[in-house]
DNA sequence: CCAAAAGTGTTTGCTCTACACCCATGG
DNA sequence: CCATGGGTGTAGAGCAAACACTTTTGG
């Protein structure tokens, strides 16, 4: 494999916009830039892409090296080649979508690596590098649709989860409440969760059913990927 | 600008599905590759991507070289970068998919150009290099699903058009007959198109009403670009 | 006056929304 | 037994689908 090139070619890196939901509020995964350009800005995770590896390859293994999640939702978002977007030069990036159970997120912030990785809510996003406060801010578009027509929702919860807290995540991400029977009624028929014959009994009240994913869904949901 | 980089980075092209409907079908632009890898083969129009034009510029100019078309409705598809899609090497592209009116389409194939370019119906593709018939497939898709919730429709026809006209672009795309009252109110209440106060007289029957998009129709649907 | 295509409203079924009460448990 | 969260059904409204006839022109 050539080192140079008749040609000069642009840098392809991948960035994540990693999602999840914790303290009831949408949060999105940032590392500390180290070194110019934007050294102290917080930036998404991101990085170059290997020759050896495909793209969403390269954006599994940027997020399994920030979060420790290796088999989180991820989905193609956006390519962004614009001139200008990176000061060091040409460097075009394909942003991917990711969605992080709360309990897996946790670990994020373990901070082994030498970056500082934190997550952040969205509606206190801290400044931002290049132009990924664009990026985020279509991301959010992008999952805020997906949730209206698919139920990737489940995605950021445990493998079990009860009805109430599927539907607050759906609250916290679409910014406003729901009907508890309607909404209960809409994800049931639309068949890609499936009751479990466990309940959770919380501190108070009466048990929940829990609920799990079928193990097919995913695989379904990406199937009808209408927007890639 | 360097010719030699520390690393060994991908080559990034940019493909474009190109759609007209003509003859009563829907038919895509395909140029025959004269060198090889897949000599002999159709392809569809791309290339490398310049270091001073963006993503959306490099498409664009692939399409205008080829059909001399210059104000196609543009839209970026999907980034694919797997390995082994090209027998040279590591090459990564961004594909995007284009409406071409029925009139402009005509001088695509002047060839004018050294390379074969040809219109091919969708029911009909000569075998593809490359993984160019997942692209194509993929851009089917899209296309079918943006007919369905927006109004794209009409940019495969020119200026000026009648709602019959249309509704037969919508009925070959999507591969069923529409109710004419149903199809009328639906776009015309959707608002992105408005009547002229000109008429078709055909050869034969009642002359037919001429409408044509609002010039910000198009800035309307791209905002509403919800898988981008 | 006949053929051909354009144009126009209403009824029906269904899906989505709004809404209030009983149930099971822990303290 | 009381507080807390879990669970359930139905009636009305708005939207989408089915459907047939009149109008205008050319030959």
């Amino acid at each position: 494999m050539p080192y140079c090139y008749e040609y000069p070619r642009p840098a392809v890196t991948v960035d994540v916009v990693a999602f999840t939901v914790r303290q009831n509020r949408l949060q999105v995964l940032l590392i500390r830039r180290g070194r110019a350009p934007f050294a102290g800005k917080w930036a998404l995770p991101g990085g170059f892409v290997g020759m050896e590896e495909s793209l969403e390859a390269a954006a599994s293994r940027e997020l399994t090296e920030e979060t420790g999640v290796g088999d989180a939702y991820l989905e193609q978002l956006y390519t962004y080649g614009d001139l200008g977007r990176d000061p060091r030069g040409r460097v075009i990036t394909v942003a991917y979508f990711a969605l992080i159970p709360a309990d897996a997120a946790v670990r994020a912030e373990g901070g082994d690596d030498a970056a500082q990785a934190r997550w952040f809510p969205m509606d206190a996003l801290p400044p931002l590098a290049f132009d990924h406060a664009d990026i985020i801010a279509y991301a959010l578009r992008r999952l805020r649709y997906k949730l209206e027509y698919t139920a990737v929702g489940f995605q950021l919860l445990p493998e079990t989860f009860t009805l109430s807290e599927l539907q607050r995540v759906y609250e916290i991400i679409l910014g406003e409440s729901l009907d508890k029977r309607n909404f209960r009624r809409r994800i049931l028929q639309s068949g890609v969760i499936e009751a479990t014959p466990h309940y959770r009994r919380g501190r108070e009240g009466r048990p929940a059913r829990l609920y799990r994913y079928k193990p097919d869904a995913v695989a379904e949901v990406k199937a009808r990927r209408l927007f890639p």
